[in-house]
Order: structure tokens, then C-alpha cells, then sequence
DNA sequence: CGGGTGACTTTAC
DNA sequence: CGTAAAGCCACCC
């Protein structure tokens, strides 16, 4: 098991505050992958239902529930994030007031 | 080594 | 609104 990349991803989603979202693009960033978000959303799909970590907390830069298919059902992503006070508009989260990002030293 | 694929993003039409 | 294309890179044949 090499994923010396997932791991780092699967860190970083570990981190993600209760009721806080963060986006594929706000990862790779972090991880000095800018033009690699899609690498990210591979890592989660690659771990989801396989590894504990709140992956309904990543998005897409829209704060589209674009990995709801990897979930048991199609709402159950949606259903999380509510439970946890993130208001979602019309299938997608508010941004303005429930992005997290990591810090980038 | 090379080609296909993808929970992305952006630009363009 | 929609689709197309390109860029990007790890993973899996």
C-alpha cells in the first residue's frame, strides 16, 4: 500500500471541522497539488466506504455533493452535512458560511 | 513505457 | 441552461 498521496488526502479530510466543508481544489492546494483536485476526489473514492473519515465534507468547488454516488443512498451525504448544521441550497452547500480550508504554511 | 480513467477546474461555445 | 475540450496526475492494467 504506497498511497503515499492518498494519505496525505485522507489527512486532510481527517481535519475537516464538524459541520465545515472543504473543497477538492482546497486539498490539492494544500498538498501543493493545485492542478491535481481530480487525484483527490480518486483518493476519497478509493477509501469511501473502506476508511472512517467524514468524506461527505468534500465538495467541489461549487459545493456540489458531486461524490453522492459513492454513498449508500443518493441523499445520504446531503443528510449528513444537515445533521451537522451545514445549510445546503438546492443540493449544495453555502459556502460563504460553511467552507473550511486548511492552512498552507 | 503507454493508454484508459476519474468525488476536478476552467474556459469556450 | 447544456456539452466539449484541455490541463493535470496517481492508479491500474
Amino acid at each position: 500500500m504506497g498511497d503515499d498521496f492518498y494519505f496525505r488526502v485522507y489527512e486532510v479530510i481527517a481535519q475537516i471541522p464538524y459541520g465545515k466543508v472543504t473543497t477538492y481544489g482546497a486539498i490539492a492546494r494544500y498538498l501543493g497539488i493545485s492542478r491535481s483536485a481530480r487525484l483527490v476526489g480518486m483518493a476519497c473514492a478509493a477509501a469511501a466506504g473502506k476508511l472512517d473519515l467524514p468524506f461527505h465534507r468534500v465538495v467541489n468547488r461549487n459545493g456540489e455533493l458531486t461524490g453522492k454516488h459513492n454513498f449508500p443512498t443518493s441523499d445520504f451525504m446531503e443528510q449528513m452535512l444537515t445533521a451537522e448544521g451545514v445549510k445546503l441550497i438546492n443540493g449544495c452547500v453555502d459556502l460563504k458560511n460553511f467552507l473550511w480550508e486548511p492552512e498552507i504554511y
